[in-house]
RNA sequence: CGGGGCGUAGCGCAGCCUGGUUAGCGCGCCUGCCUUGGGAGCAGGAGGUCGAGUGUUCGAAUCACUCCGCCCCGACCA
């Protein structure tokens, strides 16, 4: 391609709209414009990256055993009503009704779709299993779009569905999309963990998620140091130390303690450690108070609480809440003799001589036990991992890591299957609801996960396997005949040697096309120019590194396309 | 939906508080000259219903109200 003919404005300043990297790089190095909030026009460039990555998905689903199909976005509003999520969905389901008044929605997922297809054509045991995909738009009503297209409202999605006989089968077909989305992140380029992640209102009970690692991202992920252990936050389970303390246990003890309502507060005036005290905290779950114990230095993870409780939403009561709930003003609140529902992290249950809220202004209990002064519902892992905590599969050392969601693949079961009738006949004659799973990729976002994770000052820097072009060839004075005859021989001759290349021949000033070739990001550029009038030479730079290494046409042609070539092999 | 902010040329902004002739600046764009290894220089030029509506006023980009759009934080979310 000859940058001269070709559809890419890029910008000089950043658009003020753009507030994270990959956004204000897109708009700048002309991949995409806004139409409205959340929905962006694909341009050239950004559409070559885009399929760049539906390319590698599209080989590995292959690959994996899968087939794709392609399936409508309009949906009509019975299918979702079979399986209850028409009103389940809430507001992000975009629904309208047509000229005949029939209800219908912009598909967000779908899993509706993809199952009326399997009821209505497969039937016996024989036909299974099968995995089913395809790359499409999807629409999503978010509340707040943001960030470009890490959060729109449309976006390119690859979405697979597996259909099996059994549970045992199902956990099958999840493994070796398991295998598949290592291999596609990993062809990519991109750094990544898979992490075991809550399955969230689609439901199932077997799910990982695929994380880029990049400072930008939105969730807060857990990874050992040591083994490939990766885990949400939400998810983390904490290992309890070993060790019990074993000291005799004292009698209580009221003191006062004017005025100490924090932790710390508390512990300074008594000279005791965080760790000695137990922290008593007060929830409404579903608007019920709940109590929730942990240690002075732990902090409750809300999503495990509300997981135990099994309630959709848990809210630290606010100091009214709380007096209201207990009589007892924030601050000194304990279990001993407390009223109201009370659970506790784990980790309680072996404190011996505690020091606890007296359910009384200005006043503490000392030596406080659990069993002996005080019962709870249940003990549980309730708390936030840190990384002082073991990995809890090996033991090693955890870091905390921002990571942005490019994939999620779950095991759903037979929740669709039975709601929607979608049955197939047993080789024992049986008629069984098929074993489904559902495995997501955002195709647009990981575009931009790939430039918040590759960039520098001067712009994007693509991996090979993602990059719109592999070389890009300056023609610094398309107006000399020699450099400009040099340049076109070596972009004929790459481009038959099979590389992506693309030919800045603009009569442009030098240092605007070195600009713009390091904002788009191309891996090799070749800079054609006065080295070659003087010596024969030509340049060839590395974004990444920023190595440069001067050679003759013949010595280039004989390097780059294998260069190319092996990076590429996975 | 709650909180905050912004809408003035294609992009980035000033002007608004304290109303008053032809609404400015930088970049980009067009023409010409010149220049060619990190977003050059000179000269000339095009481009604006100041987001929309209503009101206040002799007079509104500027003041008030309403609406619309967009951005950021939060709740929410593959």
């Amino acid at each position: 391609m000859r940058y001269s003919q070709l559809f890419l404005p890029t910008l000089k300043e950043t658009p003020a709209e753009a507030e994270v990297i990959s956004h204000r790089l897109m708009l700048r190095a002309g991949f995409i414009r806004k139409l409205s909030a959340g929905v962006y026009t694909y341009l050239p460039y950004g559409l070559a990256a885009l399929r760049r990555v539906e390319q590698i998905v599209r080989e590995e689903m292959n690959r994996a055993g899968a087939q794709e199909l392609l399936m409508p976005m309009v949906q009509p509003a019975d299918l979702w009503k079979e399986t209850g999520r028409y009103e389940k969905y809430g507001p992000e389901l975009l629904r309208f009704t047509d000229r005949h008044e029939r209800e219908s929605c912009l598909g967000p997922t779908h899993e509706e779709v993809i199952t009326d297809i399997v009821r209505r054509e497969l039937h016996s045991y024989r036909d299974l299993p099968v995995n089913l995909y395809q790359i499409q738009t999807k629409f999503r009503d978010e509340i707040r779009p943001r960030f470009g297209l890490m959060r729109g409202r449309e976006f390119v999605m690859k979405d697979a569905y597996s259909f099996d006989v059994s549970d045992e089968q199902a956990e099958v077909s999840y493994m070796k999309m398991h295998e598949a989305y290592k291999r596609i992140f990993t062809r990519c380029g991109l750094t990544f963990r898979a992490v075991q992640a809550d399955s969230g209102a689609i439901g199932g009970n077997f799910s990982h998620e695929f994380m880029v690692l990049a400072k930008t991202g939105e969730d807060t992920i857990v990874v050992c140091t040591a083994c490939e252990y990766a885990a949400n936050m939400e998810k983390a389970e904490v290992r309890l130390a070993a060790g019990e303390d074993v000291a005799a246990m004292l009698e209580p003890e009221k003191v006062e303690t004017p005025g100490r309502r924090k932790v710390e507060s508390v512990c300074e005036f008594l000279g005791i450690e965080a760790s000695q005290l137990i922290k008593t905290m007060v929830y409404l779950a579903d608007g019920k108070p709940v109590a929730v114990l942990v240690r002075g230095d732990r902090e409750v993870q809300e999503v495990k609480l509300k997981n135990l409780l099994g309630v959709a939403d848990v809210e630290l009561a606010d100091d009214k809440q709380t007096f209201d709930a207990t009589g007892v003003p924030t601050g000194y609140i304990g279990p001993v003799g407390l009223a109201i529902r009370l659970v506790a992290d784990q980790e309680v249950a072996g404190m011996r001589n505690a020091v606890a809220g007296a359910n009384e202004k200005n006043y503490h209990l000392r030596n406080v036990n659990p069993g002996r002064d005080f019962q709870v519902e249940s003990y549980a892992d309730l708390r936030q991992i840190t990384t002082d905590d073991p990995c809890p599969l090996c033991g090693g050392r955890l870091e905390l890591t921002e990571g942005i969601e490019v994939g999620h693949i779950f095991k759903l079961g037979t929740s669709y299957s039975e709601k929607m009738q979608a049955v197939f006949q047993d080789s024992d004659g049986s008629e069984k609801p098929f074993v489904m799973g559902c495995y997501g990729i955002g195709v647009s976002r990981v575009v931009a996960a790939a430039i918040e994770q590759n960039h520098d000052d001067n712009g994007i820097i693509f991996p090979l396997p993602l990059a719109p072009f592999q070389t890009i060839i300056l023609n610094l004075d398309p107006r000399d005949e020699q450099i400009d005859t040099a340049a076109r021989k070596l972009y004929a001759e790459l481009v038959r040697q099979g590389v992506e290349v693309l030919l800045d021949d603009r009569d442009e000033r030098p240092g605007a096309k070195f600009k713009d070739a390091d904002l788009l990001g191309i891996p090799y550029r070749i800079t054609v120019g006065k080295k070659y009038l003087q010596g024969g030479m030509v340049e060839l730079r590395s974004r990444k590194t920023g190595v440069v290494e001067e050679m003759s046409l013949d010595q280039l042609l004989s390097v780059l396309p294998s260069m190319i070539s092996d990076a590429i092999r996975i």
